[in-house]
DNA sequence: CGAATAAAGTTCAGCCTGAGAGGAATTATG
DNA sequence: CATAATTCCTCTCAGGCTGAACTTTATTCG
């Protein structure tokens, strides 16, 4: 699968990075679009069709006299994509042909009745029960697994989680990588939501994009031309941590509802959700206020300090804020600051973890499959497609199944 | 130059790049370290041999019987890269072989008087005065200046200046490059001072290195994977801009020269100079508190928002924190945000901006002479060999010229 | 002085690409 | 219906490059 030398690996790879988005193309089309010579196609276009990467397409009939050329496509059926969204209480996966085709979706709740290895073997054996029992007899052939929880910067663990515990150490992804004969990777599902909304949100995938989440916590990820940024312990963009200057708070006590709810509590107000405090501004004044300071605070920090082209909001906390107000921050950050970024709502919102997650896992098949620089490279259906396969992606749905 | 395929390109890179120390090596060495057959090696090294740009060395005897192997080094009077510091006030060159051994430096008043033309054509007559005088006919192969205020991430454009409005626009470069036969690349001093650091100092060119400007104003410079971020406009680490929360105030008015006395002036003091503030800290006790928390921040913000492995810190204003409150800063932000950085002064100082400059311009003459990777390598004289002709660069002896 | 050894060159087969010739399929045209 | 025109596809071949093997040259040691 990886024979031959740089050179054709890299022919290769030309030639498959063109199908991945799976149109019937014909061999001309390859020939100018790969800037490679014809006998240089043929050669690959047939040795893809020998091991079965690629298929037969139709003929395509063009004006004008000329035979007809036969046409290629990807061969979705190669092998199956298996991404997860493991959360503190639901565990999404999503099952995808090597053209990112869903096929099939599934909700679990998160077990947490088990220790490391016992909950690895479990996640193990959802991914596996759904390939059986969807799978078509089709190989598996990448899983990534978004997770709740710092992960290292060279992906090889997870350093810490607030939610799950267990998956903290290397017995989880021991386990879990022990009872799948797939490759997996994993990273923190901050990370992953931000590739969704580069690979099928609103935002140009190489510009310098901050996502975020303001949910129960805070935290953030940031893409700066096409590739996430990491930390070596996974802290990077965990600005919920920051301590504010000449306060006893720190920013996500201001912006999360978890945060917000235990501020509100310890200031002697007597409050369920987080989200009556902005219905009732009048009753929780400093409160609103306050967390209407951070989150423009937050926006100065992420402007400086990636100076990103979009800002990407989402998680079930940032509802409390409206679009005028994203509206008003980005005209003052303009003024004030002097960065001029897009403040707006994620187009994906809760969809975006699990479609990452799925991005990722069919960049490395494709990887695997020979095309080098699938990481960047546009796949499978279009965007507008996806999203109208996840139109029912919101948290009801999802507490449903399916 | 740019002659033969991808692949011969390839080779001739490796080669080069392992000969870019300035070392004499032999071909076998070569072998060995570039994984290449001896062919290859024995064609690249004639070629490059023919072309002047390596040279032979003398015969290298080893120990036991056996046949001399003849070494050979790079030229390093193939070509000159000249590294330009332009400051408010000074403006420093050097310039060097393709090795990066200084061959002069040289020291101007910055000037004023001219526009923004009249400016690029002084400062390319600066430079060609310095080629001209001792440059011993070699061709300028590079040319690298550091400027005072923000450069678009494209590095086609000044954005901004406060110090020098005439340089913001394209005539200032049109000029200077007019005026000059030979590619000349432009970047924000800060970026270039954090540059110097890597190439010359004593991080790890690719961990993660946060460099910190508290000087007159207060800027930063980031680098990740041995790569210098940079922001669409040149706003990228500006940190000094961000607004506090709560408070009228910006970063950079407690923790810059010019920002903290304006500051302290608004608060009723009478100062001259920031020094005295924290030489009398029972007398500007508020003063120094504020300061110090606002570093304090600071390095909770650069700590969360790029993870990094170091972060130096340097300019005059730094004076002021004694090494004691970097460990002490150090500790705390280990156990109250979870990220351990170590913080320490920069060890070039004055000297890093000079430094960043010529190890840019050396790096676009070796690619230019076929080196691709040259950005991220090791080049010409050991670090301890650039400190010792360095070592009398304060600003002082600065001031006085070379 | 000759054998051993190590490095310097040289030759050659194999791989891969790009160019081009020629066959095959298809349509336009008389 | 036959022929020309056009496009697609297949095959061959020259050229460039690499890596392995081989020869040559120089030096040391017994």
């Amino acid at each position: 699968m990886d024979s031959g030398t740089a050179v054709r690996r890299s022919n290769r790879s030309s030639v498959l990075e063109q199908l991945l988005s799976g149109r019937e193309i014909d061999r001309q089309e390859l020939v100018a679009a790969t800037g490679l010579s014809q006998a240089t196609v043929f050669r690959v276009v047939s040795e893809l069709l020998e091991s079965r990467i690629l298929v037969e397409g139709p003929t395509i009939t063009r004006a004008g006299r000329g035979r007809n050329a036969t046409s290629v496509r990807f061969n979705g059926e190669i092998a199956l994509a298996c991404g997860v969204d493991l959360g503190g209480t639901n565990c999404r996966l999503v099952l995808t042909d090597a053209l990112g085709r869903t096929i099939a979706r599934r909700n679990y709740r998160t077990r947490h009745d088990v220790d490391a290895r016992g909950f690895g073997e479990w996640l193990g054996s959802c991914v596996r029960e759904l390939v059986e029992q969807d799978g078509a007899n089709a190989t598996l052939g990448a899983v990534t697994v978004g997770l709740p929880g710092a992960v290292a910067g060279d992906k090889t663990r997870v350093v810490g989680s607030q939610n799950l515990p267990q998956i903290r150490g290397p017995e989880f992804l021991v386990a879990l990588r022990g009872s799948l004969d797939a490759p997996v990777n994993i990273d923190n599902d901050s990370n992953l939501a931000l590739l969704g909304e580069l690979r099928y949100g609103s935002v140009p995938p190489t510009e310098t994009t901050v996502l975020l989440i303001l949910g129960t916590g805070l935290s953030a990820a940031v893409a700066m031309d096409g590739e996430i940024l990491s930390g070596a312990q996974g802290l990077l963009g965990e600005l919920g941590r920051l301590p504010l200057l000449g306060r006893e708070q720190r920013l996500r006590d201001l912006l999360s509802g978890a945060g917000l709810a235990g501020y509100g509590r310890s200031l002697g107000y007597t409050l369920d959700t987080t989200a009556e405090v902005f219905a009732q501004p009048q009753r929780f004044g400093p409160l609103v206020a306050d967390s209407r300071a951070a989150f423009t605070h937050l926006i100065d920090i992420v402007a400086l300090a990636y100076e990103p082209a979009s800002i990407l909001v989402t998680g079930g906390f940032s509802e409390s804020f409206t679009d005028d107000w994203f509206a008003d921050t980005r005209a003052r950050l303009r003024d004030l600051v002097g960065v001029d970024s897009v403040i707006q709502r994620s187009t994906l919102g809760a969809a975006a973890g699990l479609l990452g997650a799925m991005a990722h896992a069919l960049s490395h098949l494709h990887i695997g499959l020979g095309a080098l620089g699938a990481l960047s490279a546009t796949v499978g259906p279009g965007r507008d497609e996806i999203l109208e396969r996840f139109r029912s992606y919101s948290p009801e749905t999802l507490a449903s199944g399916v």
